[in-house]
RNA sequence: GGAGGGUUCGCCUAGUGGCCGAUGGCGCCGGUCUUGAAAACCGGUAUGGGGAGACUCAUCGUGGGUUCGAAUCCCACACCCUCCGCCA
């Protein structure tokens, strides 16, 4: 949710966000419109209610006859209050939906524009030279190390086990992640999977893409498609001590996403699947620092690819293409020899404090005054690394060369041999 | 799944219809005293909304109801705890 306060001194700015994301300026006229009429409703009900108690605190030191013509018009009054509260009630209703359709404000030097007007930051690695490169399918089935075909059979389309080497890999590659989070002091998060529904809604994956998520209906509970959902609630209702600095945390967890809407579209291998495992980092922090803080959750993950020598570029995503929460995105993005092109690997969103003020989060600034949080999340390490590090580092007789930092986290292993 | 107990301001607690936004203790902050600290004493100590402001409204788990008036009475729900059963 946008700051009103915001919005009510300077509507413009909100304006172009909209235009900078291709969406409706209309929004913003209605939320101010809403904002406007439940201030005004606000006022009629207290104006009411204030009269309502300080009559009735005349009533028992009325004289008798007195009485009989104040309870008159208490009655009265009662009657006209609880009617200015059901308005009241109505125009905050209105005003939250208003409210819940403005996405965040744009960041400052965000690209215009949808899906494909990204700016490439830079490009980061060489690209192995690989003649007829095999696809991650194709390499980790020779090393008995994924098995979608049996994912299949058990759990559908999109389902897959990693075994074997395959399970090391990622295994070793979450604990590498891990081990680099607590390095910088991030606090290691093993969180549920499974949410309520306000805590869904808080971190705005009911919004645009509620399709996307699984509900259990008999438990009225949602599986999550990051512990950014998890981690983000972690502090509800809460105000945080800040001043030793930003919070933050990794989270580990499996994920899940009904991918929804995208059949047919990388339906090989493991790109793109309905339930992986990721370690996520998330942050919260001053306002006045989150882009600072962005740079550093950026850096991090840029670390870690470094780590697993994968060639990639770092883009900034349009305006468009941010989520509701996102001010600002960062992707990074992995060369995958097989398909020729990068492909997204990390996200890391600079959500200002748009999430933070629906799951209500706040730190007390100099003065000592409760003020919302700014929260950030981004990816460290994921099932789907797997795909880059599996092709960019495969060798002419099939076997995989294991990058020198992950070698501890998999057994000291520094080749992985094609099961025959 | 069954039975019982509970949910009040950071923590503990008082409060059974108006004098309650709410008692007391602990904690925390400030002050006095002290070479310093502790102790003692004094004062302060929820959040949100509206208003230029004096101020005002909301919030005692949540939602409804009764009443001129609800932390307090009634109804429903949620959550927590204990015990029994079941499962792991």
């Amino acid at each position: 949710m946008i700051d009103l306060r915001l919005l009510r001194e300077d509507p413009e700015l909100i304006r172009a966000s909209q235009r900078l994301r291709g969406e409706p300026t209309e929004l913003v006229d209605d939320l101010l419109r809403a904002d406007e009429e439940r201030r005004a409703a606000t006022q009629r009900f207290e104006a009411l209610r204030a009269e309502q108690r300080s009559l009735s605190k005349l009533v028992p030191k009325a004289s008798p006859d007195e009485r009989a013509s104040l309870l008159a018009r208490t009655k009265e009054l009662a009657a006209e209050v609880k009617a200015a509260e059901a308005a009241t009630g109505t125009a905050d209703d209105a005003l939250r939906q208003a409210h819940l359709a403005v996405p965040n404000v744009v960041q400052d030097g965000v690209p215009a524009g949808g899906e494909d007007d990204f700016i490439v930051l830079r490009e980061v690695g060489d690209r192995p030279a690989i003649d007829n490169p095999k696809d991650h399918l194709e390499i980790g089935e020779a090393l008995k190390a994924i098995d979608t075909e049996r994912g299949a059979k058990v759990s559908g389309s999109r389902f897959y086990f990693l075994t074997g080497v395959g399970a090391l890999l990622q295994l070793g590659m979450l604990q590498m992640a891990i081990a680099q989070a607590v390095e910088y002091g991030l606090v290691p998060s093993i969180t549920p999977s499974l949410v309520k529904p306000e805590s869904m809604e808080g971190t705005g994956f009911l919004g645009a893409h509620a399709s996307e998520v699984y509900r259990l209906e008999a438990d009225d509970l949602y599986l999550v498609g990051t512990s950014e959902v998890a981690l983000a609630a972690y502090h509800s209702n809460e105000i945080l001590n800040l001043t030793g600095g930003a919070a933050r945390y990794a989270g580990w967890s499996s994920c899940y996403r009904r991918e929804a809407g995208s059949y047919g579209k990388d339906v090989r291998g493991i790109l793109r699947v309905h339930q992986f495992d990721k370690v996520e980092m998330f942050s919260f922090c001053r306002p006045e620092e989150a882009a600072d803080e962005h740079l550093r959750l950026l850096a991090m993950q840029e670390e870690m690819l470094a780590k697993v020598e994968i060639p990639y570029r770092v883009i900034d995503v349009a305006a468009g293409d941010l989520g509701s929460s996102a001010a600002r995105k960062f992707d990074c993005e992995a060369w995958v020899p097989s398909q020729g092109r990068y492909r997204e690997v990390t996200s890391t969103s600079n959500c200002t404090t748009f999430q933070a003020r629906r799951l209500n989060i706040r730190y007390r600034d100099a003065d000592g005054k409760p003020q919302t949080v700014a929260t950030l999340n981004g990816t460290l390490a994921t099932t789907r690394w797997l795909i880059p590090i599996l092709e960019n580092h495969q060798q002419p007789d099939g076997s995989v060369r294991v990058p020198k930092a992950l070698q501890p986290y998999v057994g000291g292993r520094d080749i992985l041999e094609p099961v025959r």
